[in-house]
DNA sequence: TCGTAGACTATGGTA
DNA sequence: TAGTCTACGA
C-alpha cells in the first residue's frame, strides 16, 4: 500500500500540483509509479492525462475500473487534488463501494472525503442539504416505481382518466421519460395538443401527480435528478458551491447517462463567474488558489468512461449521443481508447466482436485478447424450459467437479420470468444459487408496511406512507374511512396526519375513532424520540423500529398468525430489525433519514455477495459490469432475445444485441448459449425460435451439443443438427421426417452461417389418442396414455418403454406414430 | 368492515 | 400459472 505521506515515494507528486502534466501516450518515465504498474501505454495515458476533459472508450473487460481508481489515486498521491474535491459517480452503490475499497487499498486513509457515489445518491445528499432552497423540507421521501404507480392510481381512479386508456404503468412510464427530458408539467402542457382529450388528461395527471408529491414532500427517483439541475439553475449561489468543491468529477457508464443527468455533469462542469466568485470569497469561502486570470474559477476537470456498445438504458431515457457528441459537448476533449481485452478468451470475443459487428452506427472498435483462444462456446438447443434448465444445472455441476467453484458461475436471462424453471431445477440437483434482483427485500409487503412507519414519522407529510399503515395491521379502518380522513384533510386544507388527529370531529363510530387516534398517537410518540434540534434524526433507529413494531403490533400479529406466510414475513421484519442494528452501529452519526435514504436507494445489483459460494442468476441488465469463469446465457430465442416489445421500439433490436453483447462479454473462460424450442408462459406452452443473433457467430466458435434431457447420457457424440440436414444450416428439430417441412435456406449468406436451426419442426395435424404407440427420437417408443389441450397445444403424455413418463407438445415433439 | 370466490391480467430490463 | 383486483355476502 502506497501511503500518501511518504517523502520518498511516488514520483508524480514532484510535479507542481498547479500545473497540469499532459503526457502523451507512453511515455518513458524514469521512475515508475507502483500505481502504473501493468498497464498498457492507453491505460497509463487514461490514468496520467491532465486536461478539463478526458473521454475513455472502454471495451468490455479493457480494465477501466483499473484505470479509474489509478486515475482517482494518481490525482491524490500527486496532491493534485485533495479527497473532498473529487467526485466520482456510478450506476450502481455496489459499483461504488468497489471504487472506493480500490482506491482505500492504494491510498489507505488518504481516500476519505471523497464522494463516490450513484447519481442518485449524490443527489439525494445534495438536494438534502439545500433542501430549503428546494422547496422541501430536508426530511423528504423518495417514492420508488411502486409508490408512483400506487399514487398514479388513485388519481387515474379520481379523474376516470382510465376511460381515456391510462394506466398507472403507461402514466408512470410517460411522466419518467418526460422528466428525464428535464419536463415537467407546465412546460409539457406549453407544447401539448390540446384539443385531444387524452393530451388534456395527461397534462392534468401529471399537475395532479406534481402536486400530490409536493403535498407529500416527496420525490420520485427522476425527480431526485432533475430537481437537483432546476437547483442549481435557479440559485446559481448554490450551484458555485458544488462547481468550486468538485475540481474532478468521474463519471463512470456514460454511455448510460440520460439528459438530465448529463445536464447535471455539465451544471457541475460549468466555470464560476468572477463576480460570484468574489463574492464567495468575501463571506469566507475559501477560493482564492482556484481562481484563475479572470477571476473566476474554471470548470471542474470531467473524466467520463463509457462504451456505446454497452448502452442497454435507452428504455430509461439513455442517450448514447452523450458520449458521441462528448467531444463537441466539452472542447479540448482528449479520447482514449482502450481495446485490449484483460477477461475474456479470444474465442468469446471473437463472437463478442462479431455479434455487435452487425449494429450499424458505431465506431468500430475490436476487443483483442492476449490470453489465447480457449475453450468453444458451447452451443445447446434444449426441448424446453425445463430441459435447458436441467442442462445448466448439469453442465454446472461438471464443472464443478473440474474444480471450478460455484460463486465463479453465473447464469443469465432476459426477463425475471425465466428464473422459474432455473430454479426448479437446480432446487432439486441441489445447486446452491441465489438470485440476484428479482423481488428484492426493500420491496415485499410486509418491509414497506414497516418502513412506511418509519417513514410516515420522519415525513409526516407523506400521506402515501400513513395510508398504507392506516390499516395495516387490521384494525378495522376501511376505505370508506379513509376516503372520509382524505377529503377531511382535503376540504380543511391540512394534512392527512392532522385529520387523523381531529378524526374525532368526523362522526365516525368509537371503535374506528379510537382505532385512528391510537395510530396517531404512536407516530406522534415516535416522532418525539427524534433529536428536534436535529429533524433528520440521530435517534437509534432500531430503537425506533421496534417502538414502533410493538406499539402496532405489526410483527406480533404475523407471529400469531396461522398463515404458514406470515411466519416468512414476521423474519423478514425481523432481519429489517437487525439491518437497522447494523447500519445504528456502522453509522453512529446518521440517523433515521440516512437509513431511509440508503434502504430506498438499494438496487438489485447492490445485494450481490461474492463472498458466497453459490452460482449467480440475473437478468442480463444486472450483469453488466460483472464478469465470471463461467457464464451460462439461457433463452437465446426470438421473442425473448430480442425480447418481443424490443420490436416495436426504435433501435429496440440494436439495443437488444447489445445486451447480447453485454451478455457474452461477462464470461472469462467458458460461454454457453442455450435456447428452448418451447417455453412456458401465462401457463401456456409456446413454441420459440432460435434468436437471429446467433446466425451472427461465426459457426467454428460454437460447439454445439445435442439435446438432453433426454434417455441416456448426455454428451452423445451425434448432435442434432447432424442428423438433420448436411448442408450446414437448418439443424435441431427441423428436418426429420418430410422433406418438405425443411426450413428455407438461409435468407442471408453470410461467410459463418451458423447451424442453428431457424424453423422448428411442425407435426401438422398429427392426431393421437390414447393407447397409440409412438417412436421419439430420443426417448424411444412408447405408449400415449392421455392426451390433453387442444389446437396447436394438445400435449402427450407418454409413458416410454425405458424412457420413463414424458409430456410432449404434439406439434413439435419429434416423434412419429406407430 | 372483512373474507372469500371468481374474474382478470400479466411477465422487458432499473436507480 | 399465479398474483391482484372486484363484487358480493356475512
Amino acid at each position: 500500500m502506497t501511503t500518501l505521506f511518504d517523502p520518498d515515494h511516488t514520483p508524480a507528486r514532484q510535479v507542481p500540483s498547479a500545473v497540469p502534466i499532459i503526457l502523451d501516450g507512453a511515455a518513458p518515465r524514469d521512475r515508475e509509479s507502483p500505481l502504473l504498474e501493468g498497464l498498457n501505454p492507453q491505460q497509463r495515458e487514461a490514468v496520467l492525462y491532465r486536461g478539463p476533459a478526458l473521454l475513455i472508450i472502454a471495451g468490455a473487460g479493457s480494465g477501466k475500473t483499473s484505470v479509474l481508481t489509478r486515475r482517482i489515486a494518481s490525482l491524490l498521491e500527486s496532491r493534485e487534488a485533495w479527497p473532498s474535491q473529487i467526485l466520482a459517480i456510478t450506476f450502481t452503490n455496489k459499483a461504488a463501494a468497489e471504487m472506493r475499497e480500490r482506491v482505500r487499498a492504494i491510498l489507505g486513509q488518504g481516500a476519505d472525503g471523497m464522494w463516490i457515489s450513484t447519481f442518485h445518491s449524490s443527489c439525494v445528499r445534495i438536494l438534502r442539504r439545500e433542501a430549503e432552497s428546494a422547496g422541501l423540507s430536508a426530511t423528504f421521501s423518495i417514492y420508488d416505481s411502486a409508490d408512483t404507480k400506487v399514487t398514479l392510481k388513485r388519481i387515474i381512479k379520481a379523474l376516470d382518466a382510465d376511460t381515456l386508456g391510462f394506466t398507472p404503468g403507461n402514466a408512470s412510464a410517460k411522466i419518467s421519460k418526460l422528466k428525464n427530458e428535464l419536463a415537467d408539467a407546465d412546460s409539457y402542457a406549453r407544447n401539448a395538443n390540446m384539443s385531444d382529450p387524452q393530451e388534456v388528461m395527461f397534462v392534468e395527471i401529471f399537475r395532479q401527480y406534481t402536486h400530490r408529491l409536493r403535498a407529500a414532500n416527496a420525490l420520485d427517483f427522476d425527480d431526485l435528478i432533475g430537481e437537483t439541475v432546476y437547483l442549481f439553475r435557479a440559485f446559481p449561489k448554490v450551484a458555485a458551491l458544488y462547481r468550486r468543491r468538485f475540481r474532478h468529477i468521474l463519471v463512470d457508464e456514460y454511455q448510460d447517462t440520460n439528459h438530465a443527468q448529463y445536464s447535471l455533469v455539465r451544471e457541475l462542469t460549468r466555470p464560476v463567474e468572477p463576480d460570484l466568485a468574489e463574492e464567495m470569497e468575501a463571506t469566507g469561502v475559501h477560493v482564492r488558489n482556484l481562481r484563475d486570470a479572470s477571476g473566476g474559477i474554471p470548470g471542474a476537470s470531467l473524466t467520463v468512461v463509457g462504451d456505446s456498445d454497452q448502452s442497454i438504458y435507452a428504455f430509461r431515457g439513455a442517450d448514447t449521443r452523450n458520449i458521441s457528441e462528448f467531444e463537441r459537448d466539452f472542447p479540448g476533449t482528449r479520447v482514449i481508447l482502450l481495446e485490449q481485452n484483460y477477461r475474456s478468451t479470444q474465442n468469446i470475443l471473437s463472437a463478442a466482436n462479431a455479434v455487435i459487428g452487425h449494429n450499424f452506427d458505431r465506431t468500430d472498435k475490436k476487443l483483442w485478447s492476449a490470453g489465447g483462444d480457449g475453450e468453444k462456446i458451447v452451443g445447446y438447443t434444449a426441448y424446453s424450459g425445463h430441459d435447458e434448465a436441467q442442462f445448466v444445472s448439469d453442465e454446472i455441476e461438471v464443472l464443478h467437479r473440474a474444480g471450478m467453484a460455484y460463486r465463479d458461475m453465473a447464469v443469465f436471462y432476459r426477463t425475471n420470468a425465466q428464473t422459474r424453471a432455473l430454479e426448479e431445477i437446480l432446487v432439486r440437483s441441489a445447486v446452491p444459487y441465489r438470485v440476484v434482483g428479482g423481488t428484492k427485500f426493500y420491496e415485499r409487503a410486509e418491509i414497506k408496511d414497516a418502513l412506511a412507519y418509519l417513514i410516515a414519522v420522519a415525513n409526516p407529510n407523506d400521506e402515501l406512507a400513513l395510508r398504507r399503515i392506516l390499516n395495516t395491521p387490521k384494525r378495522g379502518i376501511g376505505p370508506a374511512t379513509e376516503t372520509a380522513l382524505a377529503s377531511f384533510a382535503e376540504a380543511n386544507q391540512i394534512s392527512f396526519r392532522q385529520s387523523m388527529r381531529d378524526c374525532a370531529s368526523l362522526g365516525l363510530g368509537p371503535k374506528v375513532t379510537g382505532a385512528i387516534l391510537k395510530l396517531a398517537t404512536l407516530l406522534d410518540e415516535a416522532a418525539l424520540k427524534l433529536d428536534p434540534e436535529n429533524p433528520a434524526g440521530t435517534a437509534n433507529v432500531s430503537e425506533l423500529l421496534t417502538f414502533l413494531l410493538d406499539g402496532s403490533g405489526l410483527l406480533s400479529l404475523l407471529r400469531g398468525s396461522r398463515d404458514p406466510q406470515d411466519e416468512a414475513r414476521a423474519e423478514n421484519i425481523e432481519e429489517l430489525v437487525a439491518q437497522t442494528k447494523d447500519f445504528n452501529k456502522e453509522n453512529p452519526d446518521s440517523g433515521l433519514v440516512d437509513f431511509l435514504t440508503q434502504v430506498s436507494l438499494v438496487a438489485a445489483a447492490d445485494d450481490l455477495d461474492d463472498a458466497s459460494g453459490t452460482v449467480s442468476l440475473m437478468t442480463l441488465h444486472t450483469a453488466k459490469g460483472l464478469e465470471y469463469e463461467a457464464v451460462f446465457l439461457t433463452g437465446v430465442e426470438e421473442g425473448l432475445l430480442p425480447h418481443q416489445m424490443s420490436a416495436n421500439e426504435p433501435g429496440g433490436p440494436a439495443e437488444e444485441r447489445r445486451l447480447f453483447y453485454v451478455g457474452i462479454t461477462r464470461a472469462r473462460q467458458r460461454l454457453y448459449l442455450s435456447l428452448a424450442m418451447t417455453r412456458a408462459q401465462f401457463g401456456d406452452i409456446n413454441v420459440a425460435m432460435p434468436s437471429r443473433y446467433l446466425q451472427e457467430i461465426p459457426v467454428d466458435l460454437i460447439d454445439w451439443k445435442q439435446s438432453p434431457g433426454m434417455a441416456n447420457s448426455r454428451g452423445g457424440t451425434q448432435p442434432r443438427a447432424l442428423n438433420a440436414r448436411r448442408d450446414g444450416f437448418g439443424g435441431g428439430f427441423a428436418g426429420r421426417g418430410d422433406p418438405q417441412a425443411l426450413p428455407p435456406a438461409p435468407k442471408k449468406k453470410t461467410e459463418w452461417a451458423s447451424r442453428v436451426p431457424s424453423q422448428v419442426r411442425d407435426n401438422g395435424d398429427l392426431t393421437l389418442m390414447q393407447g397409440d404407440r409412438i417412436r421419439h427420437v430420443d426417448f424411444g417408443d412408447g405408449r400415449v396414455n392421455q392426451v390433453t389441450g387442444d389446437g396447436t397445444k394438445r400435449i402427450a403424455h407418454v409413458q416410454f418403454d425405458t424412457a420413463g413418463a414424458k409430456k410432449l407438445l404434439i406439434k413439435i415433439a419429434p416423434i412419429e406414430k406407430l
